[in-house]
DNA sequence: TCGAATTTGTGCGTATGTATC
DNA sequence: GGATACATACGCACAAATTCG
């Protein structure tokens, strides 16, 4: 008989509690010694459970402080099309306005990086080449909701009025649309998701649990013959945003 | 001072002797009693040191048998972009082929199964209603390497030839073009790739390790007129397959 | 302001289960 | 069926963070 072990249990019953309403939303629990006690387990059984429903995203542990209820967030819908590159205004904006959200981000941006042997192969130049880094943090509502950091090759755009991503007249455009400006057709992207878990760095920026899951994309733009411009490594954290692809069907 | 725990001064090790081909791909470890003598630990520092290993895809465990060198298993590149759906034959073979293996699948087909709420939502059809459903296991080389659980609504194609997704005069021809056949245009498809853990029945379908990476897409497929004929849940694990998404920008 | 008490988080040990050979 | 090795569950000790008097 496959009897369910003690902190299975537990976690149902605070599950069940959670349900009930017993405990709403910001909530603090009892500590583990009160409710272990409770139940006459020990309270590493309680943390046992309470770390499952951590990793669910049912609870919220704060050290020092106590295991919470975690608040019902409502995610961001972030949409990946065609149709997404607009001749003017940020797509980022367009998303959070969507969901009724003010967008806004913050960036910091080095010129004259040398490229590591991962960059350099996706740019499809050579290691150590130079390149302008942009370090993203997108907001809604003033709080992180997304990380970004983008490589284009110094050479592109140097002596341009559009080096600097997030500097000039051109500031906030996109990548389409600066590359537009210097003759540059940009005609396709190509986006690589591969889910993982948060780095601290990462856990500590979006304010979210240390090992929670996000999407790390990888997205390269080309130009029509198939030269890359840009790219990209995209940090989605799936307890923030839920990510949209919108894919014409052609025939 | 920061001074490194010792299972991480143990998984660097091992890393460092895998590193230098003391083990190579395939190898069995020594035992973790045999390690943790060698080291002056115990074995459940070990463990530990393994577990992270593993779940970094270093290493792998085998209940019973030991501890391996994972195998470098070339990933399949699973491409999903409008380009993908081709007037005949199956995506999943082009992909296959592209990356040197022969593609398969098996599928069971269920008719007239009642929607789950949350299928029914993504259908847009009440709760109940029915359905067919059909399980896909897509194989590379003979090997499952991605899961897939497609529903359509029975109304749409009730008494044509085009019930049966994988029966018929037009199996494995895809939703795009079977819906074509009984004049159904399908106009796009929506995507929303969601990263979670492999559950144990999905592990051992796949053959990968319990709680591995996959990226969960929920795909929908819709008419010109914005009603949905089709929604599936897809199962890709990351140990597996690398996604790839091809966006052209227009404008 | 500071320090002690409380609470979560981490590391590690032991006992038991279970799969493999 | 026995021996071996990994997997799981649980307990204890200590560190880190927070709170509060």
């Amino acid at each position: 008989m496959p009897e369910q072990p003690p902190y299975l249990r537990i976690a149902d019953e605070l599950r069940r509690r959670i349900s009930e309403h017993e405990w709403v939303p910001g909530d603090r629990l009892p500590s583990r010694a009160q409710i272990g006690q409770e139940y006459g387990v020990g309270d590493n059984v309680v943390r046992r459970a309470q770390e499952l429903l951590i990793s669910q995203g049912v609870l919220e542990g704060r050290a020092g402080s106590g295991t919470y209820v975690a608040e019902p967030r409502q995610r961001v819908r972030v949409v990946r099309s065609s149709a997404r590159e607009q001749p003017s205004g940020s797509p980022f904006r367009a998303d959070m306005k969507a969901v009724g959200r003010q967008g806004d981000w913050e960036s910091r941006t080095e010129a004259k990086v040398p490229a590591p042997a991962e960059i350099a192969a996706r740019l499809g130049i050579a290691e150590g080449e130079l390149c302008v880094r942009t370090a993203y943090e997108f907001l809604a509502d003033g709080r992180p909701v997304q990380l970004s950091t983008s490589w284009e090759p110094y050479d592109l755009t140097a002596g341009t009025l559009v080096v600097l991503p997030e500097g000039g007249p051109h500031a906030g455009a996109g990548v389409v649309n600066r590359m537009a400006e210097i003759g540059i057709t940009v005609s396709h992207a190509v986006e690589q998701p591969e889910p993982r878990q948060a780095t601290a760095e990462e856990a500590s920026l979006l304010g979210i649990q240390k090992g929670a899951l996000v999407t790390h994309i990888r997205r390269t733009y080309y130009t029509d013959q198939g030269r890359p411009v840009e790219t990209a490594d995209i940090v989605v954290p799936a307890a923030l945003c839920e990510i949209v692809y919108e894919i014409p069907i052609s025939r």
